[in-house]
DNA sequence: CGTCCACGTCTAC
DNA sequence: TAGACCTGGACGG
């Protein structure tokens, strides 16, 4: 579940539940993770959170006794902080103690009778963490909780070779949009009908710095402003997310379908994908635009339970990296593909169950 | 059983 | 621009 919003959410989450339980002890780490253990130990303290694009900072504050007993060796006086990137499977979760979820590779233990504990819990292992520092450096302004520097951070940097690339690419780029991941790229681009594979300096070069305080805008500004661009639904959409109210972040199942709901396109059933230059999947409806990969191949959704529709289409070898399936392929069969695939499509025809065999 | 795929970085050739 | 890093769910045989 995480892109910037679920990020937040986390730590909205952790600020609701953790806000009022005092912690104690020492934080524990599974043997198997590698990110190094934190060295942090108090009979009492609090946790509380922020977050910043694709990152979690957690606070450990002490709790400063009347009694000064403090002193023992090893124990903490000042606040700790620790920042967390959660990778693809990361989250946190707060349990009775014996409820600790598998793969919980951090814990902080309340003081509490039962006790309880709050979780990092990271199936893959991808996220981390690191004591004592700070956001990562080279990430940029948060899309969601810094519009406006977010904003000016892309607009003023805009001869950038980061913007060369394809504006679905580029939208990864944490150093300019920080909280943007693959789901909401699709979304983002989908809203505003932009081709993900062109180029991104174009897409972005005339939108205005925008948010010129004290100016009375003219009739054309405020029609400008109602039509919402592309920087403004990096901060828009990501905070319907967030506004939905914890779904789509709880990876249990019910609140899952509603995130399911909101998605426009991603994993969308009728919507075109391709792979892009680094081999992430890029969801969208019609024309990819001219940098589309040469060797791209176009899948339709596979859909999860109710119509299991698998449905290739036919024709472009599959790049597939790791598997190095090196697939036959005709002329007459790619330029049919790409017929079928590249020209918005409609797909008024229904989906398909055909299991079109590809290239074979 | 097996293969493919996943909301993300990292670093090595 | 490839892999590497991981687990697990969906689906195919």
């Amino acid at each position: 579940m995480p892109e910037g919003p679920e990020l937040h959410l986390a730590s909205l989450f952790v600020n609701r539940l953790c806000g009022g339980v005092v912690f104690t002890g020492a934080v524990t780490k599974s043997e198997v993770s590698k990110s190094p253990g934190v060295a942090f130990s108090c009979a009492a303290y609090r946790i509380s959170a922020a977050s910043r694009g694709k990152e979690v900072r957690l606070t450990l504050t002490p709790i400063k006794s009347d009694d000064k007993r403090r002193g023992k060796a090893g124990e903490a006086d000042r606040p700790v902080d620790i920042v967390f990137r959660f990778g693809m499977s990361g989250y946190f979760r707060f349990t009775p103690e014996d409820e600790v979820p598998k793969h919980a590779h951090l814990r902080f233990h309340s003081d509490e009778r039962p006790r309880r504990v709050l979780s990092f819990v990271d199936a893959r292992r991808f996220g981390s963490w690191r004591a004592g520092g700070s956001w990562q450096p080279g990430r940029g302004p948060c899309i969601m909780l810094e519009y406006s520097s977010f904003r000016q951070n892309v607009l003023s940097h805009l001869s950038d070779r980061a913007f060369d690339r394809p504006i679905c690419e580029a939208l990864l780029n944490q150093k300019y949009f920080n909280g943007i991941g693959n789901y909401l790229r699709a979304e983002i681009l989908f809203r505003l009908n932009i081709p993900p594979f062109v180029q991104a300096r174009g897409v972005l070069e005339d939108l205005h710095p925008e948010e010129t305080k004290g100016q009375i805008p003219d009739k054309k500004t405020q029609e400008q402003k109602m039509v919402p661009d592309l920087l403004r639904l990096c901060h828009s959409i990501p905070l319907e997310v967030v506004n939905m109210g914890g779904k789509g972040y709880d990876p249990e199942k019910a609140d899952y379908s509603d995130f399911e709901a909101w998605l426009q396109c991603y994993c969308v059933d009728g919507m075109s994908s391709v792979r892009d230059h680094n081999g992430r999947t890029m969801w969208f409806r019609g024309d990819p635009g001219p940098l589309v990969p040469k060797d791209s191949k176009s899948v339709k959704k596979r859909t999860k339970k109710d119509d299991h529709q698998d449905q290739k289409v036919a024709g472009t070898s599959s790049n597939n990296k790791k598997e190095k399936v090196i697939q036959r392929q005709t002329k007459k069969e790619k330029s049919s593909s790409e017929e079928e695939t590249s020209g918005t499509v409609r797909r008024s025809e229904r989906q398909r169950r055909t299991r079109s065999t590809d290239g074979k």
